[in-house]
DNA sequence: TGTATCCGATACATGACTGTATTGGATACA
DNA sequence: TGTATCCAATACAGTCATGTATCGGATACA
């Protein structure tokens, strides 16, 4: 039986996890996050994960019961990494709608839309790993579930938002809230994906256009203003 | 060398073609649309595409050189069919938006947004293999030009009905008509994959509720009556 | 009906990936 | 420094898919 050791670290997942395994498994997601960017899930071989990662399989199987149990993994932690930057960055750029003396800026709710583009870091390997990711969840109920579920909470974050920072300008959606959030979504996402499919070795954040040019105005063409 | 048959059809892609051989093609292809489909291009084999098609694999390598070549083909053969669908249903729709005495139908613009949606055959295998196609477009710069060459080119026709339905309606677009198609559609495919993420099943056509519900507050939102 | 050609079926050789069972070196701690 | 435990490396067996080379039945046509 497995003596705890000084430099365990339990954090309440599983019993007990020592710091050098868990280093192993971080290694082994960051070299599944490229792999599987580059060959995509199925393509991809757990030799090719470890390899990359400086192991053999042995570390792989002693880690993880299969790939697809890693490829939950790598989304787990990229999702929490993602969800958090996205509260943090929203939060720091909804006071840029006001000015010191408390007047709101007229027609800065587009420009909050371009901070709010700015902010997503639109990784090409992040675009694969998640449309890898949907293709899944298209095939499987229970991925579905899960994908959904992040996916909402990212919209609601998204539509809280958007609320707030519409009622600092006086303004209000025509349509539900929550539908806005889906639309600037769904038009990133498909931006995104136009960008990688026109420059598949672009790394740069530049060909975002679409979303950034029409975006702005959707959401203005979808606001009134509040008589106060 | 092969000699000529009566039955023999030239339809000028490669030499001569027996009407047997294009049939044994046509259901290879029917079956990889299943099977692609149902399990990913590449979790798909060689063997369960032939099986189902009622043939072993040596039918398939004498008609195709690989898993590749035949994906291909479904796509031609789908989009190019799909193409054909649009034009003639843009073209059944546009003339409801005048009535009998020539005189625009006030509002309509939006009833055609949502005839043209109506129009689309929301089928869940249409969606995963067009879901694969991207995928491999995005590792490949070859299948990214033709993905996006078939792109443009529903792009361009729907931008063109959409400006023709507005001048019959005194509308003009707010943005770019090119914008506008774009918007629609990328609006149009997130929907449908989010309902074959909801219900992985369903073959209905009923939950795209999301673009039937803010496509035309867009469209609308995003136009201008012309003073005449 | 006879025969040449075509085309799909069969058999085989090969290679790749998986998962497990075991080993040996590294690590933590007295 | 000694020792128990851990964890990744190694070796191995098994499975599955691929692609090719060959065979034999079907088809077209005289």
């Amino acid at each position: 039986m497995r003596v705890r050791e000084e430099t365990d670290v339990d954090n309440d997942d599983g019993p007990v996890e020592s710091v050098r395994r868990q280093r192993t498994r971080e290694r082994l997601i960051d070299s599944a996050y490229e792999v599987f960017a580059e060959y995509g899930v199925h393509a991809a071989s757990v030799e090719q994960i470890s390899e990359r990662a400086g192991f053999t399989r042995g570390a792989f199987y002693s880690n993880f019961d299969s790939k697809e149990e890693l490829f939950f993994a790598l989304e787990s932690r990229e999702n929490a990494l993602r969800l958090d930057r996205l509260e943090t960055g929203l939060q720091s750029i909804t006071p840029s709608l006001i000015d010191a003396e408390g007047n709101y800026t007229d027609g800065s709710l587009e420009a909050l839309i371009l901070a709010f583009l700015d902010l997503q870091p639109d990784d090409r390997r992040w675009c694969l790993v998640q449309s890898e990711f949907r293709m899944l969840a298209m095939r499987n109920a229970v991925v579905a579930a899960r994908y959904l579920e992040h996916q909402e909470g990212a919209g609601r974050q998204l539509a809280a938002w958007l609320d707030q920072a519409a009622a600092l300008a006086h303004l209000r959606f025509t349509i539900p809230t929550p539908d806005v959030a889906h639309i600037v979504v769904a038009l990133y996402e498909s931006a995104i994906q136009t960008a990688v499919l026109m420059d598949p070795d672009g790394d740069d954040g530049s060909p975002r256009d679409l979303a950034m040019r029409t975006l702005p105005a959707i959401v203005n063409a979808l606001t009134e203003s509040i008589a106060r």
